[in-house]
Formats: C-alpha cells, structure tokens, sequence
DNA sequence: TTTGGTTAGTTGTATAAACAACTATATGAC
DNA sequence: GTCATATAGTTGTTTATACAACTAACCAAA
C-alpha cells in the first residue's frame, strides 16, 4: 500500500519535477555563460513578445499561465532592464501595451539559439516519435488540469 | 527560419512548463481544500522523509534536486509547522538529521492519497504504455542534462 | 599539532510565484 | 446620466529558488 504510493510518487516527481526544471537550468547557464543579463521568466515573456509585440499584460498572462501580479513584475523588471516599454492604450485606458525595445529585438537570435542548443542537449537519443508522443501527453496532461 | 524557431519554441514550453505546473497547482489546490497548511515543496520535503527518516540536509538536498540555501529555508518552515525537527548527528557535528514529528507521520495517507488523485485525473485518457514512454523520455532528458 | 583543503549548514540578496486587497477605467441596466 | 459590476493593472505579504559569501567542523599531510 505504502510502496504502491510510492511508486505512484515516483512517476510524480517525473512529470511535475526533474526534467523541466535541468531544462530550465541548463538554459539559464548558458544565458550566464553568454553574460546575458536575463533570466529564464523574462525570456519566456520575450519569446511572447517577438511571436506578438505591443499585445496586453493580460493577454501576456493568458499566453504565459502566470496571474496578474507575476506579470505586472516580470515587465517591471524588464523595463529596468530596458528591453520592453509599457505604453498606454488609446481605446481602453486601463490597458499598458507592452512594446519590444530595439536591444530586446537584438536578444531573439541568439536566445533562441541557445534554448534550440539546450533542447537538442536534453534531448539527445529520443527518437522524433517518441518526442512527440510525450508532447501529446503532456499536453493531455495540461488539458486535463486546466 | 525564425518559424522553425517557434516550433521548437512550443516543444520547449511543453517540455518545461505547462504540464508539470498544471499539476503542482492542482494538488497545491487540493491541500488548501483540505485545510491542509502546507506548500507542495514542504510537501515534498516530507515525502523523502517518509521513505527515510533521519537523514542530513545533504542528503534531502540530492534526493529534492535542491541546493542547500533551499533547503536550509524548507527545513526553518517545515520546523516552524512543527512537522520536522533537527537533531545534531553525534558521529558528525557538522550535520543535522531531520526527523519527522508525530504530526507530520500523520499527513502522509492523506497527501499520499490527493497526490494519486491528482495523477489519476492529470493521465485521463493516457494508456499505461504512453505514460511509461513519456516516464522514459523525461528519465533521458533528465539524465542528458544533469 | 598545525596547516590547508573539504564538507555541512547558514545568511544575504535578487528574482519569481501565489494569493488577497486595492485603484482606475470601462460597460451595461435602469 | 447614474450606479452596479466587471476588467486591467498594482501593491503587500509569504514562500521558494539561485548564487555568493560566510562559519563551523572534519580530515589528512607535513
């Protein structure tokens, strides 16, 4: 009874845990290596940004899975960092259009060369099916929840 | 060019993200149901500790992927819930040895029991196999990069 | 037994997430 | 137009993570 809930744990700390988060460091350390000054969250708003520039904070929520807070800060911190500006919508005042800055422009190419370098890493032996059969889970898995 | 990049993009974020948050939410939810005081990463903490009890911040360090800062701070909270103490180890004073308390003996069928419910409703509609393979290729992907 | 390096744990600081409470603007019913 | 309600965003608080710098204890070579 124990070992058989433990056994369910394992699976567990598979899928919640272990190999997103080594993805997730691994990146950050190259970011590191290349004294790029920027961490994996704000990247990750970025990467919504270059897909889609001048969209809302919320729709950033909505594209991001984070609440309004989380949101609020992660573009504090990326204007400190110079790389979006918030602007005001005309048509609904209550709205800040987040806009790319020129040097966030910059940052796409060789960010998403090293998040393509740490994907092939992670990666390495599985074959394309099989990679694709554990998007599809997972995405079930996301389905199931949401 | 910049096409392929997103694509990989998606990849990414299914392996990283999406999944793996869904479902630390959904149980995090499910002990605030229950008025169970406790985050999932305390929770975790406990759950090495179930399978062995006694052991040093250094070995919950490795069996949690934690650094030890975090898990100095887990063990300050989870001591503060009275749910672990630490004991000086005798043979070596630099260590301690966390133990569990009386109370955090009680929690485990109860948390043990919403985190299989929370897998159960997470795999709906994923066959046995499936999910093994996706076990598999997150075993490879955490094995590439650690 | 002293010295130098290693290991276990703590503390400081920055960033981030979750949740609740808040302000400001917009919208729809009347 | 006025008022209730909903939406967009901010702020406060707690918990957690990463990294660097630190203390204390251990250990081995001289």
């Amino acid at each position: 009874m124990t070992n058989n809930q433990f056994k369910r744990g394992e699976l567990y700390s598979f899928i919640t845990g272990k190999a997103s988060t080594a993805i997730a460091r691994r990146l950050q350390k190259k970011f590191n290596s290349a004294n790029l000054n920027l961490t994996i969250e704000q990247w990750s708003v970025l990467y919504h940004l270059w897909k889609q520039d001048g969209i809302s904070q919320q729709e950033l929520c909505n594209a991001s899975y984070r609440d309004k807070p989380s949101i609020t800060r992660l573009v504090d911190n990326l204007e400190k960092l110079q790389l979006v500006k918030r602007v005001s919508s005309e048509s609904d005042r209550r709205m800040n259009l987040i806009y790319l800055t020129k040097q966030a422009h910059k940052l796409q190419e060789q960010t998403m060369e090293l998040a393509n370098e740490t994907l092939n890493e992670a990666l390495e032996g599985v074959s394309p099916d099989n990679i694709e059969l554990c998007r599809e889970v997972l995405q079930i898995v996301y389905d199931n929840l949401k």
